[in-house]
DNA sequence: TTTAATTTTGACAGCGCAGTCAAGAACGCT
DNA sequence: AGCGTTCTTGACTGCGCTGTCAAAATTAAA
């Protein structure tokens, strides 16, 4: 009986995740939001709620695509080390464009921490899914003898999680290529090598 | 002839640098500011310009204290690589509101590099003066035998301002202490251990 | 004491914002 | 075809925002 929707609410989160990605929560406007999504005021806020729940559906949507593209490089992948490598090394390979786009997770995690348990939820449970892909990475690399067997996995994965938000900074700050290459070098290298992990 | 200032401009902006690092440059409102600043509308916009004149000079003075922090650390220090751990470990070391409240710094990079130009060579002339800090510290470490000879110093630096980044990211998402510890720890085992670096 | 310079004060203007409301349009079932 | 339900359209409201203006207050020199 009822009308159907004349959008496509997904392509409608990825329209505004685009926005929201580009000027933050903040530094965006309904009027700009719903012009990038090509809908009326009235249908956004019956499909949303609102600008905030929105918002949590975009970062939702960005987090989720995030997570299913580590774990899909960790399924198909005939070295672990290798596939870590290729996730760090992605940064250094990107266009300058997506380069100094950044990472919305990471915005979101600025902007917004500090005031929005909601969208603290989504980064932390986020946080942990990348973790732990990275320690299963690790685990497996272990296990092939491709790192040593003193590496802590566990310490490992949020070495490289923290590794790849730290290569997101200095690309968004303009860091060029092979400084971003050098830098996942090191992170590499430490696996490679790491010593009993400092944990005190 | 002319009337006194009757407010101290430093500690002006040190007030309005506390209020845009809690909400960010959109935001924050002009009212909160002169409210934090204790000064009225017109005395702001004769001594700054506008809201955005206020944020650099709040953004200048943040950089220039990280930068002399970290001068600090390299001058009186007994070793190298002791500072360099001492810098990372200080994140962790951080009481739980230093840790969430982040890096202002990274926060303007996030939210302004798209848009300001300035913001972004505040930005860059920061981190080149971070990472020429730690690159000295590794020098001399390196002098020290504290990390191996094969070690690039140059690339180093990044890797060390990049693994802050992380760090200050990762605790802003609540990471416990123990989590950056063991994050730090990596980072140090990399300069420890590392082979020829990844410059392609 | 007058004068010139500057700061402070308080009010104000114009605009853009998020969210609401009511009326009209489109659909599937009966 | 008629009906009930939902979506869409467009106007509207009240509020908060940044930046401006003019007048009052304060100082040091003349």
């Amino acid at each position: 009986m009822p009308r159907p929707r004349e959008f496509d609410r997904d392509e409608a989160i990825e329209r505004a995740m685009a926005v929201f990605w580009e000027h933050g929560f903040d530094g965006t406007s309904t009027e700009q939001l719903l012009q990038a999504m090509g809908i009326g005021r009235q249908s956004m806020y019956a499909a949303f709620g609102d600008k905030h729940g929105l918002y949590l559906a975009a970062l939702e949507r960005y987090q989720a695509r995030q997570g299913a593209d580590l774990l899909e490089r960790l399924r198909a992948v005939a070295s672990p080390l290798g596939a870590i490598e290729d996730i760090l090394l992605g940064v250094a390979g990107d266009t300058a464009e997506g380069r100094s786009r950044g990472c919305f997770g990471i915005q979101s995690i600025i902007e917004m921490a500090g005031r929005d348990p909601e969208v603290v939820t989504l980064a932390r449970s986020a946080t942990a899914l990348c973790e732990a892909a990275f320690e299963r990475m690790v685990a497996e690399a272990k296990r092939r003898g491709e790192v040593g067997a003193h590496v802590d996995e566990r310490s490992a994965g949020r070495f490289l999680l923290s590794t790849l938000q730290g290569l997101r900074v200095s690309a968004r700050t303009g860091a060029a290529p092979e400084a971003l290459r050098a830098v996942a070098g090191f992170a590499i290298a430490a696996l490679r090598a790491a010593p009993p992990s400092t944990s005190s």
